[in-house]
Formats: C-alpha cells, sequence, structure tokens
DNA sequence: TTCATCCTACCTATCAGTTGGTAGGTCGAT
DNA sequence: ATCGACCTACCAACTGATAGGTAGGATGAA
C-alpha cells in the first residue's frame, strides 16, 4: 500500500482540473473524492500550488510517455500524425473535459510558477513531437515544421474548446476534418 | 449622467473578465476600480449571473458592429478577411488579455446558462460572419463556408491561447501566419 | 524479547481571508 | 414626497492553510 493516497489524488485531481482548471481545485471536494480529510493531503502536497505542477507534471509525462510508444509501435509515421488528433479526443468523450494544459493555458496568468513551466513543457514536448514527425512525413524542412506544429497545436486546442463549450465530440471531429481539407494537417 | 457608473461597471468587467474569466470577476475589486461600493453594483446588476451575462452580451454585440461596419466601408471583401485576425490581436497587445469569449469557453461548464447564451452568441456571430466573407472571397459553396469558418474561428482562438501563455504577440502573428500558409486562411 | 523511539498517514479543530449576497439607511435632485 | 444612486454594516459559505494530536507499524538497542 505505501503512499496510495498520493496516487489517489493526482488521478482525482486531473479529472477536476480538466473540467474546472486550476482554480476549480479545492481541497475539500478531492478529499472526499478520495476518502481522507482535506487537511490530509498536506501530507502529500505541501501546497495547493506543488499538487498543481505535480498534476501537470504527470500528465505531460503520461503523454510524452503515450507519444513515444505510439512511434516506436508503428513503422508508419503518418499513421502516428493521423492518431494524434485522437488523443485529445478521448478526454471529451468522458465528461465533456479537456486536455489538462489547454484548459490551465487560460488560466496561465493566475497560476503559480511552478505550474506554468510545466504547462510550458507540455506544450513544448508537443510541438516537439509534431514537428518531428512532420519532417518524416511531409517534405517540410525541420525549420519550417516546427511553425507549423505549433499552428497545429493551437489549433487542436481551439477545435477542444470549441467543442467542449457545444459539448459536442462530433463537432471536434468536423473540426479536424476541416483541418485536413484545408491541408493545415497532412490528410 | 444618470447611469453612467452602469458602463464603468461594465467597462471594468470586461478588462477583468479578459484576463481572468467569469470566476476571476469579484464585486469588491470591481467596486474599487469604478469608484464605488461592492453592494452598490447590486443597483445595477441583480447578480454576478446577470453582470456576466450583460459584460458578455455588449461584447458580442460591440464585436457585430465592428464586423458589420467593417464590410461597409470596404469594397474588397478579401481586405476585411486579412483583417479579422487582427481584431482578436488587439487584446493581446494591452495586458495579455485574450478575447472574452474565447476565455468564457474554457469556463463554460461552470457559467450560469444566461452567461452561457451569450457566449455562443458570440461564436454563432463571428461563424456566420466569417461564413459570408468566405463566399464572396472564396470559390466555397455555402454548404462548406460554414464548417471552414469554424475551423478559422477554433484556430484563432487556439493562436491566442498559445500566444498569451508564452505572453508573446508575435506567436500569434506567426501562427495566424502559420494558417496562411496552409491556406485555412486565404492568404 | 522487550521497550523506547521514530515515522507515516491520517485526524479534529480552527484560522484568517475572500466570496456573493442582503437589509436598511442616507442624500440630493426632480 | 418620491426615487435613483449610493452607502454602512452585516452574513453564511467557502477558500487555502496551520496547529497539534493519535493510531499503528518499523527500527534498533538492551
Amino acid at each position: 500500500m505505501s503512499s496510495n493516497s498520493r496516487e489517489a489524488i493526482l488521478a482525482a485531481a486531473k479529472l477536476t482540473a480538466q473540467a474546472h482548471g486550476y482554480s476549480g481545485l479545492n481541497f475539500r471536494d478531492l478529499a472526499a473524492e478520495v476518502g481522507i480529510k482535506a487537511a490530509s493531503i498536506y501530507h502529500h502536497f505541501p501546497s495547493k500550488a506543488d499538487l498543481g505542477a505535480a498534476v501537470a507534471r504527470r500528465y505531460w509525462e503520461d503523454s510524452a510517455a503515450y507519444l513515444e510508444t505510439l512511434l516506436a509501435e508503428s513503422t508508419d509515421p503518418a499513421a502516428c500524425l493521423r492518431q494524434y488528433p485522437g488523443t485529445f479526443r478521448k478526454a471529451l468523450e468522458s465528461g465533456n473535459r479537456m486536455c489538462l494544459c489547454s484548459f490551465m493555458a487560460a488560466e496561465y496568468d493566475d497560476l503559480p510558477e511552478p505550474v506554468k513551466k510545466e504547462i510550458r513543457t507540455f506544450t513544448d514536448i508537443n510541438v516537439a513531437w509534431l514537428s518531428k514527425v512532420l519532417v518524416a512525413v511531409t517534405a517540410l524542412s525541420p525549420e519550417k515544421s516546427e511553425p507549423r506544429a505549433r499552428a497545429i497545436f493551437a489549433a487542436i486546442t481551439g477545435a477542444q474548446l470549441m467543442a467542449r463549450s457545444r459539448a459536442d465530440v462530433s463537432l471536434y471531429d468536423a473540426l479536424i476534418e476541416s483541418y485536413r481539407a484545408a491541408s493545415l494537417l497532412p490528410a
């Protein structure tokens, strides 16, 4: 068992943050979901900022691992790229949530610095992955693939936001399809 | 003078909401900025939800008026379309704010219904305008221009979010340029 | 083997600060 | 005398955070 609560707290905080952001996180609700008292969370995380940073860090670590697995298990980078938008679709599917870091990007100015840092890292990892895959898939040079990668990531973030505010996953799919039709994303 | 405070409250609330969202709005800070006491705001707006809805409504009304003026004063729809991303740039320029409705789209699930309604209207107006202009500028049919309009709007929202989280207006410009290069937006 | 010590993982109780909101009063202009 | 615009003085609910305590297991020396 040892420190199982820590994992439970991280998991619950992730779900809440995906739906209500960093400011939507509160120790009492979080504790209730985990089955402990609010004060006990401080045993695992010294402050809300630490908890937020830990959640965001875990989030990009998992994302990075998933993206690397995707590339490692496939011989076709183009197929990986096609799957990429789907990774952001999952959150929308279950409970109209969205990518933790896309959400927190909106709150960015009000975030504690440690949390900001993890959010930036999430973006950087995604842009780097996209850029790498774009070089393999398209005729884009490394210098041109990075701006393109950033554009794709930003556009996907926007698609999540729009689909979420209509509580309509199919709108997300339609937007991604439009991005392909407009050749922002390779078809 | 009459009810000048009402306008001052709306103006201050707009700026705050663009920087910190609906949940970031609070009556005490708002009142202090306007120069009255918190309780006096209730004389003009019966609740926070009403204030939020009024701010969002005023926001899309101003946007709609501006967009129509843009079209009316120009004989070239293509020039209007080129100017469109610039309307979202202004908020980023001054104080790293963003479009009120793009921000509130993130908080959407926690918004009171009257506020949600105004946010949807803002999106609808923008998509309708873009769609109309796209028909005039490109060879897209009305049926194909609306999905494209939605894609453009979503992508611009994402660009705002990304630029804001890096506090870098030039990143916004670069993203818009990438959208044009990828022919999501007409060049 | 026993006992003192320490640690982990929680608890209760409480804090100060902030939130949206209300009750009831003041005051000047019409 | 009425009324719009504003005030003071509250309130309950909720926020992140702290102080101090407890039960139970591990550790290590006698």
